[in-house]
DNA sequence: GTGGTCTAGACCACG
DNA sequence: GTGGTCTAGACCACA
């Protein structure tokens, strides 16, 4: 039995769809909704329920493979891996996750969001990573 | 003579130059770097500064006045425009913006980095924030 | 009594697990851990100690009697083949086997092993084949 | 203008005509015929020169530029990388590496090719990579 | 049943 | 011009 990790997709984005489940599964694992040794959708499944084409879920899956977060073998279910202790990042990578995360924020200020509302905001996702 | 943004674009990036120039004229004005009223280098010069075609700089300026960060017109230096109080942002919108922040801080977790250090680089930008 | 082959199965690898038994089994026999008369335990049995499905077992003895390696028959062991001299290689799949060896040491420089390192591989390799 | 890597495609043979592209070019990055800053063919010019599809040798660039080899970007040819230092090999991937080479050097026993000759083979290997 | 590979071709994004 | 994404569907390999 699979777990279902109910993924929203949007085709009308601008982010491919492709990216869009990896970013869903993974921040689902991150978060903890999805465990080491549980198990994905068939990718064809998977594919049926979000209403695209089978391909680009496999897609999804092998990118989700390759950056370690779950193992796809021929024949068996995919399942999220119990990942090892990442490696440590390099000061270069940290320095690029802010300017996108600075970049971000720019962006919703853009969009009429008040500093005030960022600000709050990035507080309760900062709360949400103590637990 | 016009205000020197101080663009740094990284060709072998993955994100395209053309948003790379975007988002770092976004980021300044926001932040205040770049006011109302400053002039931004022509096209030309800036494509000659950047090393790359002038092509890809119309590109970014035409998107940035899209967006409303500039005012361009023919034969005059590209301005910041002064932005009157901008549109109030959708609730789907900020969730949307919700779910990019915590796509990234799954991505950066997915690199090694502790959901202690994420805390304290969201908590740098809050601060920032209320300045 | 059947001689324990020992094999190692590691079933999240790339390589397919039916493929590791046929490598290693070939590879035992080439090497002469494995003797001409040998028998191995039976499909049902290898399949219970290495904790896989007997389909795999099966296939994998299938591809090792196509192969030339083992004897297969109803109701009785696998056993080992008495090899007659075996055909003459054609050039081309000496050709071919060449390039794998280039890709395969390709591959290792892709890693990281330093040229010596390798060299010093094949050298032991090629030692191991004059015994 | 590009060098032309001189690509030979075998649709027949078991393993995937992506992955022949890509040993084929990472064998000539590492052997020198490739050099950092080459520009490849287009994926289509490819595509049409071996009489496959193009999205087959896309999905070949792509995998090079995962492994580090080259840098492809929208709009432009996609080009050899200056390749930094490679991170160093765990004792881990050198064994596996180790039992590759026996499992292929089985192979060619198996097909018939005799020990002298496989010996030969790897010396000669050696040799060429202390030029 | 599972995932993998390949072709065919549309449409989009970038320079 | 370049590469990227997606769909459609055939066929293969693995468990």
């Amino acid at each position: 039995m699979s777990t279902s990790p109910d993924i929203r997709i949007d085709v009308s984005a601008a982010t491919p769809v492709y990216r869009q489940i990896v970013d869903q599964i993974r921040t689902r694992a991150v978060e903890g909704a999805l465990r080491p040794g549980d198990a994905l959708p068939s990718v064809r499944r998977l594919a049926i329920d979000l209403g695209i084409h089978f391909n680009t879920v496999a897609e999804a899956y092998r990118a989700l493979a390759e950056e370690g977060w779950i193992d796809v073998a021929h024949g068996k279910a995919a399942r999220v891996r119990n990942r090892s202790t990442p490696p440590a990042p390099e000061a270069a990578e940290v320095e690029d996750f802010r300017q996108r995360l600075r970049h971000l924020i720019a962006e919703m200020r853009a969009q009429g969001l008040s500093p005030g509302r960022i600000s709050r905001e990035l507080l309760t996702l900062a709360e949400g990573l103590k637990r």
